[in-house]
DNA sequence: CACCGTTACGGTATCCGTAAGGATT
DNA sequence: AATCCTTACGGATACCGTAACGGTG
């Protein structure tokens, strides 16, 4: 067994069992993907792929386990190599950031900016993606922390740091009537049509629940994954929005009149999500802690090496004492 | 990089940083070991032993890190062993117990006599140590199992499953006067020499609590590991033993009394430890089952393979519904 | 001087790419 | 016919063992 083969059955996973496809993304031919594979299946004395006939089709039940833990070994050997970078370059490397555009846009270009001062030879790369794609880049690999909110929760191989609540505001062209009242109502923003975020994205699931406990169903005539293309929207009056406060900029958007809603709505959490098991270079530890002041580098070190669900749920129970953005 | 470095650094630290010791157990030659070392190291950019001149004498902070990764990384491969030897031939394989003297000697063998009647064709070794030594012993892979009181607990990298409650009791060589009253009292117990376990072990430190409490001192004249060597020494008439309840048999012990004392010491919990993240055979989870019938193949599994604190906590918050010995 | 780790060298086994050959859709 | 996987073969490479060398206590 060697790491080799635990890189290839990994590839032919991601290559949808296609051997060819595998060694492309291996940079290598694909009859040595395909010994490979017979060696280590020899060598385990499992079939780790199902077959039909000469084709690959699908993982067995034994395939499942190995790939997953194959997997984890990639994982580890990443996170080796990072120890190395990270004594041997301080403060040289990458560092990948998947996030949403609303994060990326409005929450994070303060804390970017600092960090690139602070930091001008890291390589920052921000990929961009729903909750649930932001969740698997970071369990994939591809990036090294997420940055979302709530949706990271339901991945168990996350680790979830809570960073900031957050709420929503109306937004609506100037005069339009639902900005008259001091303090909007449900059944008011109701009557209008709506563009908000996408279902994908967690914030719209707290707006959705506060609806249909009120019995409401609000006419939501567009949604897009971008606040920008939101305010956009309004602004030719296709109805009114709902987005987080943090999206709308009383200078920029001259055309647009915002009105807080935080009454209506339950707070959200946007949360960092780290790949648990993962080693963070210096420089993301200290990002995180840029991000998020009340999490010290030491804590969040030892969350990511020791198994301690009580820091943890402590970390979980605490939501109150958030900044409210 | 690739698993032999990995394995000839943990060799390597598990042999006091002694390159010829690490080759020996390695099955290869010193040089062998040098010249992989220095490519891992050359190709991670970092020095992993800290060298004075050319002794290697510790382990750098880089060291630290990426030693523990790589036995992780070990684990994992063994893991992946595990899966094919499990899916082969299911029915064929070692199984390695550590557990304490009490648990081997008075505990395991109904168990055992079941599973080895249902699996004849695995090997299975029972290691014997005091609960520190056991627990280590899982944790680098030398057990696949540890069986022991309590002091599982404190190793982070150990998923502890809680099996039964056991109390005290006290022997004492027939006539003795410690046997008159009814119910023995801390006072009276005090009053007299005592044989009873080291203090290395768990249930050893429940019963100190109870005297310190009390404000007593007792007189403990012998400690062992062995609850056949306690026995032994109070038939002698060394004094009178405090010990595990299901280590006294009638029938065996004809020499000694034995009376209930639960009413003074704390309950202690006999618990399985297994490594976070590893896989355990079919015939193990079994056997975990036919030990702690209330847990169930699938939850055991579950809570190996998965990161679920609730699930953990709730096994831990219902020690009361456990079956006492 | 005994022990320990590094460097140098050469043979071998492993790996990997090319080429060709059956299977499957 | 096109795609896909396996088998066969040969050359390059990396690995590992032997031998010799420099440090250290």
């Amino acid at each position: 067994m060697n790491l080799t083969q635990l890189r290839h059955i990994d590839a032919i996973v991601k290559n949808a069992y296609n051997l060819s496809r595998a060694a492309e993304t291996l940079h290598t031919t694909q009859p040595g993907v395909s010994t490979q594979l017979r060696a280590l299946e020899d060598e385990l004395g499992v079939m780790i792929f199902e077959r039909k006939g000469k084709r690959i089709i699908g993982l067995t039940a034994a395939g499942e386990s190995i790939v997953s833990m194959s997997q984890e070994i990639l994982q580890k050997i990443r996170a080796i190599r990072a120890v190395g970078e990270e004594f041997s370059q301080e403060k040289k490397g990458t560092f990948t950031i998947a996030t949403t555009h609303t994060q990326a846009r409005y929450a994070l270009p303060a804390i970017i900016t600092r960090f690139v001062k602070r930091y001008p030879d890291v390589q920052l790369r921000i990929r961009q993606g729903h909750p649930q794609q932001i969740s698997e880049m970071v369990i994939q690999g591809d990036a090294d922390i997420a940055i979302a909110t709530e949706a990271i929760a339901s991945y168990q191989q996350l680790l979830m740091l809570p960073v900031y609540r957050w709420n929503r505001c109306l937004i609506a062209r100037s005069g339009h009537p639902v900005l008259k009242p001091r303090k909007p109502t449900l059944d008011l923003i109701a009557q209008f049509p709506i563009v908000t975020y996408d279902f994908a994205f967690a914030g719209r699931s707290a707006m959705n629940k506060s609806f249909i406990e009120a019995g409401l169903k609000p006419n939501i005539v567009l949604t897009a994954i971008d606040s920008d293309v939101i305010k956009h929207y309004v602004e030719l009056g296709l109805g009114i929005g709902v987005l987080a406060h943090m999206a709308y900029d009383e200078k920029r958007d001259k055309k647009l009149r915002c009105k807080d809603v935080s009454h209506l709505f339950d707070d959200s959490v946007t949360s960092i999500g780290i790949r648990r098991g993962s080693f963070l270079r210096g420089y993301m530890l200290e990002f995180v802690e840029m991000f998020a002041p009340h999490l010290s580098i030491g804590q969040i070190s030892s969350l990511l090496t020791k198994h301690s669900p009580e820091l943890e749920n402590e970390l979980m129970q605490k939501l109150t004492d958030l900044p409210l953005r």
